[in-house]
DNA sequence: TTTTCATATGAATTATTGTTCATATGTTCA
DNA sequence: TGAACATATGAACAATAATTCATATGAAAA
């Protein structure tokens, strides 16, 4: 995913250029902004997301609700974890995993509605 | 990335999870969801974003400021093209590329909170 | 302490996806 | 018309990432 590209580009528009670089996010931020949105952009995880906005639950409700593997979904709680997303607390040998963030549930409805604009053209159903 | 898992998991708490289920997104959206998400997901495609809502650019001017093929930046254009997230216009032999939805934006700017408040806690280099 | 239960994790496998190279399409200008 | 230029696209390849299986950890109950 890193070799040379061996066809380079010039810019059409030299002046242009410049000044949008100096816009640009820096490159750390860029990557962190792509990996957060890496964590979205997994049904599963957006299941995950969806369900714990709505209520604290344990690995194996998650698993049984989703229809997937306890393992599954234990790979999965991890990434979340790591980014903050879902924190979770122990009680005895269960443990619950609740959303960390609100800002999952803005993005999500946000999302929800660039869908709907999207479809809204070709006059589909949405309900 | 479908087969049948077999290692099934049934629930510790079915009552929330029938509760929950009631609740959950129709599994045709969570996959538009995250199939939006993925758009967000790879750093050269917010980068394109992000420069495209600073201006309107053609592909060899992306290409450059990215320095990345003209193949590759019109290969991701099309991905975007197609969600309507950007949109062109062309003028001559020249095609133009511009931000297509508002949404974009305001959902950059959620993800870049999210993060300050993540790496906050560690008390890191912000800027 | 042994057994059982809930969760976590490593390694392997499979699926997906981004980039490259080569080439096609479409537009302008000579 | 043909040459030159800007962009688009198909196929192949390389890199990532999601799931599975097997097993480890950690807590409670017997």
């Amino acid at each position: 995913m890193s070799t040379i590209p061996s066809q380079e580009a010039t810019s059409l528009h030299p002046e242009i250029i410049e000044r949008i670089r100096g816009l640009m996010p820096k490159e750390e931020h860029i990557l962190d902004l792509a990996d957060l949105f890496k964590l979205f952009a997994d049904s599963t995880r957006v299941r995950i997301l969806f369900a714990l906005t709505k209520a604290e639950l344990c690995v194996y409700d998650l698993a049984a609700l989703l229809g997937v593997s306890q393992s599954a979904v234990s790979h999965q709680l991890r990434l979340l974890r790591n980014a903050k997303l879902v924190k979770n607390r122990r009680e005895g040998k269960i443990v619950y995993y609740s959303s960390d963030d609100y800002h999952v549930d803005i993005v999500m409805n946000i999302a929800l509605e660039h869908l709907k604009e999207e479809k809204g053209s070709s006059a589909e159903d949405l309900e």
